[in-house]
DNA sequence: CTGATATTGTAGCGAAGGCTACATTTTGCG
DNA sequence: CGCAAAATGTAGCCTTCGCTACAATATCAG
């Protein structure tokens, strides 16, 4: 599958790796997105509405946000909600954009709206920066306000 | 985010359960896949191959090899090498032609090669048949010899 | 104000997927 | 042949992400 170009072996398996990562980080990326979404429509966002949502039980959510905490992403107190810090705000809207250009994509390939939003949920981890510069461009969208600019 | 049609959060709670499942089997159809290129490529799959290719220690994928026997997926004896079973045949057939599909979308989108070999690794896992088939669509291919409706 | 209910938090379990360290076989070369 | 190197296998150990069961705390009705 691979061309011997330089190590065959190495790149294949620095892929991999890279997929590992994006896999673990899926999950801590499914609840900051989440939460902001509850925070922005509701206010909000409880343990129990988070775990009702993304399908766990409440003692899983608490783990999840046990470590976003750790992560600097979130903070909470106890029976105060969940709140995303500078960070898991700034995670929260890259995370956010990306998901809409996925979606968005997806419906402009022909996906139907159900399954364009079923299989975005899992595909939008594993999209490089790359990728999604490629999607806007196919999508004919502006280049983007990249967290660059002031 | 979601418009209320049945009930709000347990679609979502499905679309992620669902992409639970698909991130827990995308080890094993990592490892499905590069058996079957490493028997295709050179006659015999070994654990250190496999283990070098994919970028872990000899006895993660010797476990990983355990658990895909565990399935029927495989089977190997002691220092004999790893074969896929007719099911892991099978599903290599699968997922090797969803990976093409895949990386030739990202390469029609405008996707770098190595970016899109890149992406695909992780994305793969998370396509469903509805979105190959309007991928297969877009890139203007015939509709493809399923493996057949009873 | 008090007690039932709902929410939140904690503890402990299991499986999966990593790892290192150590044991065992094969292989192959001198 | 016989022994060292390489490959393979095994045994812990850790972390994450699920779960259920139980404990503690808030909330709200009466």
């Amino acid at each position: 599958m691979d061309s011997a170009e330089d190590s065959p072996a190495t790149a294949e398996a620095a892929r991999h790796a890279s997929a590992r990562e994006a896999r673990a980080a899926a999950v801590l990326e499914d609840y900051v997105e989440l939460i902001e979404d509850l925070l922005a429509t509701t206010g909000e966002a409880r343990p129990t509405d988070i775990a009702r949502r993304i399908g766990v039980s409440h003692a899983t959510a608490i783990k999840a946000i046990a470590r976003l905490k750790r992560e600097g992403l979130a903070h909470s107190r106890p029976y105060r909600g969940v709140f995303l810090t500078e960070a898991g705000q700034a995670l929260a809207a890259k995370l956010r954009a990306r998901h809409r250009l996925v979606v968005d994509l997806l419906l402009a390939l022909g996906v139907p709206p159900e399954v364009a939003e079923h299989d975005a949920e899992g595909i939008e981890h594993h999209v490089s920066e790359a990728s999604l510069e490629a999607f806007r461009r196919f999508l004919g969208r502006p280049t983007p306000p990249g967290p660059a600019q002031p």
